[in-house]
DNA sequence: TGTAATTCAATTGACGCCCATAAAACGCCA
DNA sequence: TGGCGTTTTATGGGCGTCAATTGAATTACA
């Protein structure tokens, strides 16, 4: 664990283009050699922010439909939910990509725009919107009681 | 244990890069042969300071999130405080690092900046809040020396 | 054929690597 | 223990490489 750390800072240029951060790149590779990366973008349910899934774990978060009946609701809904709020994204050569307008709109973009690592996945953001959902996870991350320990 | 000792003065340079302590390299090298250092740094929430840790004491911080649900909102929030504020850190063949320019701001950061030993990690500090806080930790450390055995 | 989208090329800046120098720490030995 | 030579450490600068961004060119497509 722990492929995706850090904040960083990128711009989209005037054709919507962003640069995946270069640290971030190496774990949306789908094989080492690969000039492109792939990833699965969604609207974060829970947040005014854009989820980005490296293809592995992507998989990961569709694992829990195994346990559904095919052809139950409950199957339909949760697949619908999954599948049908997400993109498949491919970079271009420089490791860029262009993010859906719906998404766009959802997470209020504009020119620049935040990668917030989460270990496993990682977020895109509005600035200001990244500065106030890392004060409120900090805070919510001390009130769980689970908040690291190691300072004095 | 006890690894990191000391206090230590160095300088940034013209191009933000500071020498970490000869003393504290040893504990950084993920391999004893690797000629350069890894570290994690993040903003200290109680001071306003930088926390540095090895990579190996920064995987224990994470140990938490193994107890939680993947998908809940608690492992969200502590991946966030965790990853999104932390920046993974290399130097350079000469054991210098460049500080992320958030962490610079939070901690005040000028030329002369203070390197604190606290065992497992270390600290990064603008020299006059070193001193404000090495006095502050010194008054606390009496007051529990003090207090009645058994009571926090 | 106009429009959009993708690819290519070029610029700029940040960062890592190498070498140089000065100062401090260390070890050795009289 | 004090002096002296050696080694380590801290710091500075030059240079090449890679990343980020911008602009131009080419292709796709309606």
């Amino acid at each position: 664990m722990g492929d995706f750390v850090g904040t960083h800072v990128n711009k989209r240029d005037g054709k919507g283009r962003v640069s995946i951060p270069a640290s971030f790149r190496a774990s949306l590779r789908v094989l080492p050699t690969d000039e492109t990366v792939q990833l699965f973008v969604r609207a974060s349910h829970r947040h005014n922010g854009i989820e980005a899934w490296p293809v592995a774990e992507f998989d990961k978060l569709a694992a829990p439909l195994a346990l559904l009946d095919k052809f139950s609701d409950d199957y339909e809904d949760l697949s619908a939910s999954l599948y049908g709020g997400s993109f498949s994204i491919e970079s271009d050569r420089e490791g860029r990509i262009v993010l859906p307008e719906s998404l766009v709109r959802h997470a209020g973009l504009s020119e620049t725009v935040v990668f917030m690592g989460l270990g496993r996945m990682f977020q895109i953001w509005e600035p200001l919107e990244a500065e106030r959902r890392r004060e409120e996870a900090r805070a919510r991350a001390r009130a769980i009681g689970q908040r690291p320990r190691g300072e004095p």
